[in-house]
DNA sequence: TTGAAAGCGCTAACAG
DNA sequence: CTGTTAGCGCTTTCAA
């Protein structure tokens, strides 16, 4: 079988024009049921590929999906990747995978980069920013709230207060009364609001906040959270528990426990946020915020897919609802 | 400020062709250093920036290297695209991310369309099968052998019968006797050989291997990890250790005999392989064989960068060395 | 239902 | 040192 690189090849070999092939390619109609049969064997026979760069030069459509994400090895943010790309590659689109590493610089870099390649649409997973300037490009801001309203731009995010609250409350039902909670308000927005829940759980409940537990962290980060436990402890802190804003802390804390003879729920009751694997595998298992991952997925995509396609959408701005999963990190023995 | 879109109209406002512009751009020389220094500010000032559709027609270069991986959400595979992407881009290269799910034919699918997409080269972890048709392509193969071998073609993979062997004799010397080992042989190498290494370090040390401990699973997943377990404790079967084939299927061995009131290291001791953060945080903490990721991602960013730009490599193959990270899963107490 | 022709934005000869 | 020109492979009028 000789090799057919462009389309004029094919044309050539099907009789027809490239205009033809194209039509046919593109199911644009517009040729007899005979031309197109003749021209999808010869492209099948020949193995052709259309070149997407001519195409995306041609339509100012690549059919390719930036998605701008913090950190790929943490679990939340690699579920939802999979579950993106999974989808939009059923629908024709591949996804340029782009981490920032929490650097507001190399997202903008990044952002800058998808721009100039071209991207039909992005989908921004806990940005620091947002990007008014990318005009025409549709956006899709995820996990996080925005002010970039309009029409090709949305946005979803999990009820992080709502999620801050449930945990806290349950600790407390657990009986706890000095809680400390692991936290990097610096920069996120989501930090913020988990922490405002935290507060309005221990409100209701009539606690008052024990400020020196409160304390940021210097990052949102295992050995952040693994630092400030140890240091916690050294100081011999008088808490009982900790409420951690992300599963990664709560790991980082179970540990930090753990090296010091402590144990969970023996010692101290913990919960997490995202219920990514890491709660469910690390220490007794951890109680943990469940994020609906998947639906946040088929949102995002479909959003994505419609604002390319200049649909109309009905709803610009989504907030999923959030629930609790626990495990025996809350379980008084 | 007015929007430039294209080279024209930097042209225009530099009043210089479009030739020079680009000459500017890619720094090839053949212009003043005012020239240059007008371009670059208007450039700046009008916030321009190339069209990569454009300039991958004309090149067939498109700065865009293809990730094929089996599932992001695997910790092992995450830290390695993480490095891989963020090292590329520091090149000028982006990554588009596929995941195949294990599936082979999701996986071709994914060649064909990164073939499409014209990009500079492919990186392919833990692929089920070589692209020799793929020819002018450069190709990474990491993770896994492969006969696909060529100057625009590598192959990295880690010593995976080492591996095995160095956690099996761990085992050996705790005093454990019966050991179980999950794995899952049908389409991965990888697993044969590790299965190799477990044999060889029976053999070694003068120990029979128990078949039925043996048998194999009917994939490579927590699920079929911790059900596998389960099924193992319901008959009663004889067996002081598990020698997991990933980190993953360890968790799961791990989470299941928790749950039958099983601890370890007490009752049963287990090593995983990968060393991810799985191995880290699960349990008592379980050892693992580590893969030097750092070393395969930064080896795999520059053959393939020497492969796009035709320099002659000095080596096609390497094989990197493991070692064994130690845990409390394999510490009698 | 089909083809001819123009051009998307860029780069690489070639000429000056 | 710089400009002119001719496409890269594709789609899309327009005309037939």
């Amino acid at each position: 079988v000789t090799k057919a690189k462009n389309i004029k090849d094919i044309a050539k070999l099907a009789n027809v024009s490239a205009a033809t092939v194209s039509r046919v390619i593109n199911q644009n109609g517009r040729y007899s049921k005979e031309t197109e049969q003749r021209v999808k064997r010869i492209i099948k026979e020949h193995n052709y590929i259309p070149n997407m760069s001519a195409k995306g030069l041609r339509t100012n459509q690549t059919f390719v999906i930036g998605v701008i994400v913090p950190d790929i090895t943490n679990n939340h943010f690699a579920s939802l990747v999979l579950k993106l790309e999974t989808g939009l590659f059923k629908h024709g689109y591949s996804c340029l995978i782009c981490n920032t590493n929490e650097s507001r610089e190399l997202e903008q870099k990044h952002m800058k980069s998808l721009s100039a390649q071209n991207v039909s649409g992005i989908i921004v997973i806990s940005g620091m920013q947002d990007y008014p300037e990318l005009n025409d490009l549709p956006i899709v801001y995820v996990d996080r709230p925005s002010k970039d309203m309009r029409s090709n731009r949305a946005m979803i995010e999990s009820d992080n207060e709502r999620g801050g609250y449930l945990a806290t409350e349950e600790l407390i039902k657990a009986g706890c009364k000095q809680i400390a909670i692991l936290k990097c308000l610096y920069n996120d927005p989501n930090q913020v609001l988990r922490y405002e829940g935290f507060k309005r759980a221990l409100a209701a409940y009539g606690i008052a906040e024990d400020t020196p537990l409160s304390e940021d962290l210097s990052e949102v980060s295992f050995d952040a959270a693994y630092n400030k436990v140890k240091s916690l402890l050294d100081r011999k802190a008088n808490f009982d528990s900790l409420m951690c804003t992300t599963d990664t802390l709560a790991a980082g804390a179970v540990i930090a426990l753990r090296e010091n003879g402590l144990e969970v729920p023996r010692d101290k009751l913990v919960t997490g946020f995202d219920d990514c694997q890491i709660a469910e595998v690390c220490g007794p298992g951890i109680t943990s915020v469940h994020q609906d991952v998947d639906e946040m997925a088929k949102l995002a995509t479909r959003l994505l897919l419609d604002m390319i396609n200049k649909k109309e959408l009905d709803q610009l701005y989504y907030k999923l609802p959030v629930s609790l999963t626990i495990r025996s990190s809350t379980t008084k023995l």
